[in-house]
DNA sequence: TAAAAAACAAACCAAAAGGTCAAGTTTTTG
DNA sequence: CAAAAACTTGACCTTTTGGTTTGTTTTTTA
């Protein structure tokens, strides 16, 4: 018998944890995730969660890790090469897929900053703000060069990532408004393709 | 000594109670929310908390009510006879000015909703539904009429809801990006006209 | 293959938290 | 102004839950 993939155990055991972990941390929020009931979602006596994690602070600050660094991969950028349509073209569509493909991230992070962001004070006020500033300046770069409409670059930012981001944290009433349970493959494009015209044209891109 | 509102004590301590729920909710979320840290927060012992509301999930729900309410006043109108111009005008400042205004109700909103809107499943599947549907038409009749650019309307109020209540919900973060401790008087007009531009322009009506 | 390391799991423990009770105190009312 | 109603509060009870302990089984390693 041959395994594919003959991972270490604890490497399965952990991935199992934190993937119900983030279940429940979404579902009942913080205080109101049990680790009884992660271990019962990951199929594993309390005890063992335990074992690897060793205590449910860790297991969050686990889950939170993992979503930054998804959020990070996600982030996409916004390269002054690609001069404004493109840059925003790229930018858009790939918040929209990351939406789409990890809501869970988008709902965890979202939670975390609503809260007041007590666990990633760090994270906002350093990298992110230097993420914002750094990005806007290349939008001003090219309004400056008469490229784009003058939009406001930071409010723009913001603009983008609430609309695309919409799609995951409030998946539950866009899906109960359009009275479906789920979203479809072609959802994403028919998203993508909305904001992007939405968006361009309101930076006078088209 | 005149009091100028003689208000029954049971609507005093009421509010109390609420305001500080309100505030122990959003950080703590519903578990993680104590009925001792409400009382502390209302400067009453737990046992006369637990005198008005029977429970702590009745807290909840009142909790939930009111910011349904504020929700519903705050949401604004769309009207076919103001035409589109004005319709979104008014929208944008509805809201908006509900984001900067009250930002707490917007927040248990939101969480309620990432979490999968367990307490307030009618709300979306019907009302919600049904206010977006009849909204949605209006904006079909002007886009039909080449009063404004083809967009898609159900979009079109997604992206206005989550670019307005941004500033609300992640009111932290925007707060710590731009390093500053809180908004001002400016930040409302400043973010209605941002966001007034630039979706009339990406309504074709600019 | 035997010893060591890693993983598993039942039973327990202490603290926290929701909620009740009973005994007051204050306010309202007839 | 006295009885009733409304309000206040400390003490208490029970359940839940994070975390520990202890002992066993499985896997790795030398």
């Amino acid at each position: 018998m041959i395994k594919n993939k003959p991972k270490k155990i604890r490497a399965i055991s952990i991935d199992k944890i934190l993937s119900a972990a983030q279940d429940e941390f979404i579902l009942q929020g913080y205080k109101g995730a049990t680790v009884q009931a992660i271990a019962d979602n990951a199929g594993m006596p309390k005890a063992n969660v335990l074992y690897y994690f060793k205590s449910k602070e860790n297991i969050y600050h686990a889950v939170l890790e993992q979503t930054l660094n998804m959020w990070d991969e996600g982030i996409g950028d916004i390269l002054l090469e690609d001069g404004p349509k493109v840059a925003v073209e790229k930018f858009i569509k790939a918040k929209v897929t990351m939406s789409f493909t990890n809501p869970k991230a988008s709902k965890i992070y979202a939670m975390e900053i609503i809260q007041g962001a007590q666990h990633l004070q760090n994270f906002t006020r350093t990298y992110l703000h230097e993420w914002v500033q750094k990005k806007a300046k290349i939008f001003q770069l090219w309004i400056d060069n008469g490229e784009m409409q003058p939009v406001d670059p930071v409010n723009l930012i913001f603009l983008i990532w609430s609309s695309t981001q919409h799609y995951a944290d409030f998946d539950n009433q866009i899906l109960s408004i359009m009275e479906r349970t789920e979203y479809e493959e072609d959802d994403i494009a028919h998203v993508t393709t909305f904001l992007t015209d939405f968006i361009l044209r309101g930076c006078g891109l088209r």
